[in-house]
DNA sequence: CGTATAGAACCCCGGATTCC
DNA sequence: GGAATCCGGGGTTCTATACG
């Protein structure tokens, strides 16, 4: 079962987990060391600074692998290699040090994947944010290999990082290319060939259609959502619950290729393209609308979506009296877009459109990566898979 | 009916206190 | 004095609903 030279060993074997420290909000100071809280561990920057003189066991280097024992399930729990300024640690977190023939990098990667399991045995009343007792951490059980094997394991999963960053710069290029893109063909500042005639200057009013369908007969049609990111999701998977409203006769039907936006929160950017059912229906809340027969409504889309419209939105709802944003047909059918011809339309979509293809793929191909790099780093770590050490 | 406001769910957190 | 537990909050983002 376990592996020539290998060891059954717990975490209290391999490394020792010192505490951070307590730091009272009178201790905090706009100066001096940066107290490295949860959330830091996390990407954010928001520290709070600590300007007495540190104790050395609460002093952090970059570096330093660190173990959040509270917070967010499967996003703030668990390792994390330092790699801030130096600091001093607040509680919550302990520092973590090798012991005996222990490797850095492989240690971090064997807590990274126990790490579920230890939550696992988070207590704590609320289930978003976790808690556990460093006995949990501590006993859990791990396969230890030879140094040499360590260091090898480690240096394979870091080609694998290596990749997936790689993946990851090409997708941010991507996205960059596309947001340029649209800013030179959906304003005409950059013509497709082909293409000469004037932009027509009109109105969302001019070019579509509200629709205000209620579903009366109370059809049984799939409740959707809007989302910032997402566009129109199923809210029953969004949501992972039922709908809240029992009685769906107010409910508002939304077909194929209609937008749609909830009227009181447009300022957040959710306005989405219905393309994933043919029929729906969505809040009463919603404001829906089709494309007359001039308007392609993936270019409307595209218009809609971008960065300066969010702003006109935003700029029409911050006006309302809660600062939570309304805005109805009747305002924001007055705002103005500039509209190429049809077939300019259809053609400037084709190309975002592609672009978007573009991106879907490069997309799959970083989750396949880190999906394998997932499977290859459970059989390394658990000996099921070994490697050669020269 | 349209609109403004209320309410609900979710996400991401951590200081303070008690226990041993 | 370190470990464990107690105890909610601010912000966001969605839907529900009361009221004209």
């Amino acid at each position: 079962m376990l592996p020539d030279g290998w060891e059954r060993k717990t975490v209290s074997d391999i490394c020792i987990l010192q505490n951070g420290n307590g730091f009272k909000p009178h201790q905090w100071d706009t100066k001096g060391l940066p107290i490295i809280r949860i959330q830091n561990l996390n990407g954010s920057s928001n520290f709070n600074y600590f300007s007495g003189k540190p104790l050395e066991k609460w002093l952090v280097n970059p570096g330093q692998i660190l173990f959040a024992w509270a917070g967010s399930k499967g996003v703030s729990f668990g390792p994390f290699i330092w790699n801030g300024p130096q600091g001093v640690l607040n509680q919550h977190i302990f520092k973590v040090f090798s012991k005996g023939k222990v490797d850095k990098n492989w240690l971090y990667l064997i807590l990274r994947s126990i790490t579920d399991k230890i939550e696992g045995q988070a207590h704590g009343f609320k289930a978003t944010l976790v808690h556990v007792k460093k006995q949990d951490i501590d006993t859990q059980v791990v396969n230890l290999p030879p140094l040499p094997e360590q260091k090898k394991i480690a240096a394979i999963l870091s080609t694998w990082d290596r990749a997936i960053e790689g993946t990851e710069k090409l997708l941010a290029n991507s996205q960059q290319q596309k947001k340029a893109l649209m800013q030179q063909l959906l304003t005409g500042k950059k013509r497709l060939p082909g293409f000469t005639g004037e932009w027509k200057k009109t109105t969302i009013g001019n070019i579509a259609k509200e629709i205000s369908i209620r579903n009366k007969n109370r059809k049984n049609y799939p409740v959707i959502s809007c989302t910032k990111t997402k566009g129109f999701v199923d809210s029953l998977s969004f949501f992972n619950k039922k709908v809240y409203s029992d009685d769906l006769s107010g409910y508002k039907i939304i077909s194929r290729n209609q937008i749609g936006f909830p009227s009181n929160h447009i300022e957040e950017g959710s306005i989405g393209l219905q393309n994933i059912h043919d029929d729906a229906i969505v809040s009463p809340i919603y404001t829906v609308f089709s494309m007359g027969k001039n308007a392609d409504p993936l270019f409307v889309f595209a218009v809609l979506k971008t960065d300066h419209y969010r702003q006109i939105f935003a700029a029409a709802t911050n006006s309302s009296v809660d600062r939570r944003g309304s805005l109805r047909w009747s305002a924001f059918s007055q705002i103005k877009i500039n509209l190429p011809s049809p077939p300019e339309q259809k053609a400037i979509a084709a190309v975002l459109t592609t672009a978007d293809e573009e991106i879907t793929a490069i997309e799959s191909d970083l989750s396949r990566l880190r999906q394998e790099k997932k499977a290859l780093m459970q059989q390394l770590l658990t000996g099921k898979r070994r490697v050669t050490v020269d």
